[in-house]
DNA sequence: GCTAGATTTGGGCGATCGCCCAATACGAAC
DNA sequence: GTTCGTATTGGGCGATCGCCCAAATCTAGC
């Protein structure tokens, strides 16, 4: 029951990781305060940079364990899908969660754009997106989906433009992206008979 | 040859929307300030909020000028397309002169966030957006894509998720997306030869 | 109890922020 | 030349910024 001051101090670290993340959907990256981060995580201002080298470190930190945590989830979900019309139906019922105005995909919209201006960032986040596409393409190519590479770097490009193109208003329904989707991954056309879904 | 006040009020104000579309791409939407828009634009700094209400409203004024002008261009090309897949292959090769990391498209990203973050620009940027898909679904029901609304919303999507990936890194060649996208607009299955690029 | 080492505190530093405004400059109308 | 109206100037306002640091506070081990 005792907690040593390396256990509050992991605590606290935890807890500005937690805060960074959900102001960073909030404020805009940019707009990330030293003594936001503080007041959100129940810590005082100094606590920040003892802990962190900078706020730039402590934001990217925080958004690359989002993003890479979600992206492990969502390829977990993908390994029980048999054909790859079913993984993307998988995929697609998993972006449900996300309108593009959550928390989550705002901070995947705030990280690629700080991605831009810090090279460390850039480089870490390319492997996340680079890591989700050759396992994508590694399903497509087990069913001789053709272009697999190509194939999948559409598909993610695709779910990120959806997710960009949801903040903005309404478009059309899920279940109609996702029939327009798998023809991308349609092995072999199944000749459009005249009623689909 | 005379100059009116009025004339170099306007000139003035040209060049702070100019100046606003180059530091929201450099800077990042919440880090232009008033005093580094009145520099690039060459006028003192009381200038900026004598012909704008605020920062925010001079921001938004010139992305909006930019992202219209843009799609107007766009739209223009795609006239002359005779076939659904010929639009893509000039859409595409349109998208060719941004690499996602280039003025023009880190403008796009930036104002994408920034609208989830004022209400007046969501709007105004939806409709941009809006615009885009309904033009390009018309041209697709011309073809006999099926469902072109939601084909055209994929392809919309598609184009600015490239744009983000392509922020991040190299992906697979333009020419290989463009044949994956081509499937999306393909109105009849040609049976897949054995052979094809 | 006492020391050693890690963590927290809370305010200070100079710089910058958005917005404002009284004073000034300047062409147009008379 | 005088008046009028628009545009510009440049600094001031209080607030906030990132980062720093000496002092205070804690727990473990002796």
């Amino acid at each position: 029951m005792s907690t040593t001051a390396a256990d509050r101090g992991r605590e606290a670290r935890r807890r500005l990781l937690a805060a960074a993340a959900e102001l960073i959907a909030e404020r805009g990256w940019a707009a990330v305060s030293t003594r936001m981060l503080a007041e959100r995580a129940g810590v005082a201002p100094g606590v920040v940079h003892y802990h962190f080298a900078s706020v730039q470190a402590l934001l990217s930190e925080a958004a690359l364990a989002v993003m890479h945590d979600l992206i492990e989830q969502a390829g977990a979900g993908l390994a029980h899908a048999r054909t790859p019309g079913e993984a993307l139906g998988l995929m697609m019922e998993f972006l449900a969660a996300y309108d593009g105005r959550d928390p989550t995909s705002l901070l995947f919209a705030e990280a690629y754009l700080a991605a831009g201006r810090d090279e460390d960032l850039r480089r870490s986040l390319g492997g996340v997106v680079a890591e989700f596409r050759r396992a994508l393409a590694g399903r497509l190519a087990e069913h001789q989906v053709p272009a697999p590479d190509a194939t999948a770097a559409v598909i993610a490009a695709a779910i990120d433009g959806i997710m960009l193109h949801r903040a903005l208003g309404p478009g059309p329904d899920a279940a109609d992206l996702t029939a327009v989707l798998r023809r991308l991954v349609a092995p072999t056309e199944p000749r459009p008979s005249t009623k689909e879904q």
